[in-house]
DNA sequence: TTGAAAGCGCTAACAC
DNA sequence: GTGTTAGCGCTTTCAA
């Protein structure tokens, strides 16, 4: 390995100076400088930063917690938050490190102890779930910490997620003005901070607008396009007055869809199905998926970008609400 | 910040008897562990990773060179093989780190600098083209190195790959099978390796079934659905004769199928469509797309499983090749 | 069984 | 402009 020592041997210099050289200070004579530079060329020299990073005061990385980085996955909504995790941190200058996290064993270390192994700027979290012990250690975090799809509101730890709330009424809304009074609910993970709110923009909207709701009409998938399969051969049996489904995520409308095309039930025809993310199988399904578009890649960026706001102590908000939007394809019909 | 110093301060004992102390070595008198344990979990101390690392000969990480992980993908292999490679790290006890390369823009650094900066045990490599400087650079690699989709082999230099030749000539041979007898091809970025292998696949089977290749026959969507899309526009209405059609990728199967019902033909029955990957939306595409799957995340797991062995000089071989699965859903018929 | 001391590669006062 | 020195937090000979 090739050292500054190695580069101060060569040139007849100082380390100190090969050091203020190589990182453009300017009290270096120019040609001094430029012998020091073409001595690290021949030598091939990189400089170390593990080195760099135990002597500087900060690390200049973020962390990512990841719930849920597996196999096989329909959706690729960890890969769009990387994608701009990496795009905003390669812009600021900073490295990332991640930790993935199973829900199902239990987790080798804390989020304390990552950060501070690595001595970290500052952690983005997602796929976190408010039954996990992360959560309540996370609540109020002495490091800067941004959760997404999370609430959390403290000096330290900001928030990021979609309009949750406001999404879910106006797909109920949509489906009222399309004719639709009985109204299903297909919901997600109970312990996922979205699920709940969703299910509450839900319940509010069909009260407002008169409408009863029968907690028959409210089922549970997991967010699992099986289970919410399973769920709706039951339940669309039993219920054929239900004209609509609003369902928590578009791998359950697709569970949903599956069921009803098993039962002879024509959608949208005989039922309409919204879904919610819009994640890229949703284009293709037939029927071509009605749903929520939720900007992933945007949620990661917003996210880092708020962590950096948060790390360099500018006072700006710690709660993030994205815009969505409805987009319409072939699964609603008029009844 | 905790340090080592800090508990020795505090428990009374030297920084080295400390240190010992909690790595476990077996030359320390258990009541002192003890005593140090105690006070260390008082204090929070977390071992500084950045220190050790310095000091250590190793860093035991593995740095991850991705080409392509972008916004808004159809498909989400970047995050298979990211799923595959946290699985293997956290199992033999490595850390990560990746650095995202875009082919458009210049690159930042090169690998070595980025291997040589973090002092990496070895690098994982997928998503670059032959066209790329990074390309030559890691073929004759000092550093360990393990390209997904690429051709390589030298002392420190593996690769994985799915069978890509075999693969194709199974399409082939599958289309024939089926009857058919005027069979196109649609190849993928010109300058991936992937591109060629398959490409020879298909040209090698073709004359070997007695059947002419035409260069009219071979179209180029450059992996991308919308070009596909474009390509097989302007192609299926000078070739009607064409009875089938095999794509280098799922997305350009998917712009073929598309341009294919705008121009009233129908599929599978007047035009058979065979794809490769099988992401999630082959699956949902009508018809739902016959394909050849490739497993990613075993693609990842392999390779970073390679890269381990060739960082502990194990003698295994470096090159992989991986199986498929032709995976026959609708969009073929007989003719 | 414990401790003193050197050093990993680098930066940053502070002097000259 | 340049060099001396100390030190980041840790591990590791080598003595005691």
């Amino acid at each position: 390995m090739v050292t500054i020592k190695d580069i101060a041997k060569k040139s007849g210099y100082s380390i100190t100076t090969v050091s203020r050289a190589l990182n453009g200070f300017d009290d270096v004579n120019e040609e001094t400088r430029k012998k020091i530079q073409k001595v690290a060329e021949e030598l091939q020299y990189y400089p170390n930063a593990i080195a760099r990073r135990l002597v500087k005061k900060g690390s200049n990385t973020f962390g990512y917690i990841v719930c849920g980085l597996k196999r096989g996955e329909k959706h690729s909504i960890v890969q769009e938050f990387l994608s701009a995790i990496y795009d905003f941190a390669n812009k600021v200058g900073y490295e990332i490190l991640i930790m993935t996290v199973d829900s199902k064993k239990k987790s080798p270390k804390s989020y304390l102890q990552f950060a501070k192994e690595h001595n970290l700027s500052g952690i983005i979290v997602s796929g976190i779930t408010t039954d996990e012990p992360y959560y309540r250690e996370l609540q109020n975090s002495e490091i800067p910490c941004v959760l997404i799809d999370l609430v959390a509101d403290n000096i330290n730890v900001g928030s990021v997620t979609t309009d949750n709330y406001n999404a879910s009424r106006d797909v109920v809304t949509y489906l009222y003005d399309k004719g639709h009074r009985n109204i299903a609910y297909m919901n997600g993970k109970a312990n996922a901070s979205v699920s709940m709110v969703r299910y509450s923009g839900y319940v509010d909207r069909m009260r407002e607008l008169g409408l009863k709701v029968s907690m028959d009409y409210v089922l549970n998938g997991d967010f699992s396009e099986e289970i919410a399969y399973q769920e709706a051969r039951e339940f669309l049996q039993k219920h054929p007055e239900v004209t609509a489904f609003f369902c928590a995520s578009d791998l359950m409308a697709v569970g949903l869809i599956k069921a009803a095309r098993e039962l002879g039930i024509k959608v949208p025809e005989q039922l309409s199905v919204v879904g919610f993310d819009d994640i890229p199988i949703a284009e293709y399904t037939s029927p071509p998926l009605t749903t929520v578009r939720q900007d992933f890649y945007q949620m990661g960026y917003e996210a880092t970008q708020m962590l950096y706001s948060i790390i360099n102590k500018q006072d700006i908000p710690h709660i993030k609400k994205l815009s969505y939007e409805l987009v319409e394809r072939s699964s609603v019909s008029m009844v």
